[in-house]
DNA sequence: CGATCTACCTGATGGC
DNA sequence: TGCCATCAGGTAGATC
C-alpha cells in the first residue's frame, strides 16, 4: 500500500515522536516480520539504544541508532507504524512493540506480514539489505534532475509504467502514483522510455516532482480499506485528488472527453485516459 | 535486457 | 446469512 508520500508522512511522525527516544524494551510477536535476521537479533539490536534520526529512501524507513546500527522498516502492502501510550490495547497483527523512554510505545502492525523490521550495520548494507544498496534515486530525498531522468529513460528500452515501478531506477513510486504521474505528464503507460520527445521527457520530470510533492503535503492517499494511516491512525487526503487511479469507467477529469480505462501492466492494474494521454 | 508469472499473507468485497 | 472467487498500495525470483 504505502508509497513514497505515505512513507514520508510516517517518517515525519517518527521524527517528532521517536527521534531522541531511548528504546527500553522490545517485543517481537510474529517471527516472520523479522525474518531477515531473527527475533533475538532485533531485540538485542534495539534494546537500550537511542534513536538518532528518522530517514527515508524510497519506501524504506531508516532509523540510525546510537549503537552505530540502523533500524530498517518496510511497510510493504499492509504495514503500519503507530504510536500509543504504554499499555494501550493493541490491534490485531501487532508484531513488534518498542517501549520508549517517554511512556509511549511504537507498534509495527501488519496483517499480511509482507513487511519487515531489521537492525543492520549500515557499513555492511550491501550484504545485509542488497535491495536497499541498489535503490535508485529518490525524487524527494535526493532530487532527480531533468538530465538524470533523461539518462535513466534513454539508457533502457522499457515501458514507462514498469520503469516507474522499478525501485532500482527511481525509488518510491508505486502503483497509484505511477498512474497519477503518467496522467499528469499526458503519457500512455505503455510508451517506451527511449522514444520520448524532449518535451515529453520534461513533462514527465515535472509530473514526478509535482505529484509526489502534492501527495506529501496531503499526507498521502488513504483508500476505502483505510490500510494506510499515519503514526496516530489518521488517513491522508490525496485520494481526493486522484485523476485516474480507481476511476475506471469515469469521464476524464482533465480533458472531459476521454473515459478512464483500466489495463494490466506488469501484473498491476493501470489506469489512464486514452484521449489525453499519448 | 525486459516482460510475464508465481509466491508470500490476510481481509474486504461482490456475486450467487 | 453464508460461501466462494477475486482483488489489493510491494517485491523477489524463476522463466521465456
Amino acid at each position: 500500500m504505502p508509497e513514497l508520500p505515505e512513507v514520508e508522512t510516517v517518517r515525519r511522525g517518527l521524527e517528532r515522536f521517536a527521534v531522541g527516544r531511548r528504546i527500553d524494551g522490545v517485543e517481537v510477536g510474529r517471527e516472520r516480520t523479522v525474518r531477515r535476521t531473527s527475533r533475538e537479533a532485533v531485540i538485542h539490536g534495539l534494546s537500550g539504544t537511542t534513536i538518532l534520526a528518522a530517514n527515508r529512501r524510497g519506501k524504506y524507513l531508516l532509523l540510525p541508532l546510537d549503537s552505530g546500527d540502523e533500524v530498517m522498516i518496510h511497510l510493504r502492502m499492509s504495514g503500519q507504524v503507530l504510536v500509543a501510550a504504554a499499555g494501550a490495547e493493541r490491534p490485531p497483527h501487532t508484531h513488534v512493540v518498542m517501549h520508549l523512554d517517554d511512556g509511549n510505545e511504537l507498534w509495527f502492525v501488519d496483517p499480511r506480514t509482507f513487511g519487515e523490521v531489521v537492525v543492520f550495520d549500515p557499513d555492511n548494507v550491501g550484504v545485509e539489505i542488497p535491495d536497499l544498496a541498489r535503490l535508485g534515486l529518490d525524487p524527494i530525498a535526493d532530487g532527480v534532475t531533468l538530465a538524470q531522468l533523461r539518462r535513466l529513460l534513454r539508457a533502457r528500452h522499457r515501458q514507462l509504467k514498469p520503469m516507474l515501478l522499478d525501485q532500482h531506477v527511481i525509488a518510491g513510486i508505486g502503483n497509484i502514483y505511477a498512474d497519477e504521474i503518467l496522467h499528469e505528464a499526458r503519457l500512455r503507460p505503455d510508451r517506451m522510455s527511449d522514444e520520448l520527445s524532449t518535451v515529453s521527457e520534461r513533462r514527465l520530470h515535472v509530473a514526478i516532482h509535482r505529484i509526489l510533492a502534492e501527495a506529501v503535503v496531503a499526507g498521502g492517499s488513504t483508500l476505502r480499506d483505510a490500510q494506510y494511516v499515519d503514526l496516530f491512525g489518521e488517513g491522508g487526503s490525496y485520494q481526493n485528488a486522484h485523476q485516474v487511479y480507481g476511476r475506471t469507467g469515469e469521464r476524464c477529469r482533465t480533458c472531459g472527453i476521454g473515459w478512464i480505462r483500466r489495463t494490466v501492466s506488469a501484473q498491476r492494474s493501470t489506469h489512464y485516459c486514452p484521449h489525453c494521454q499519448r
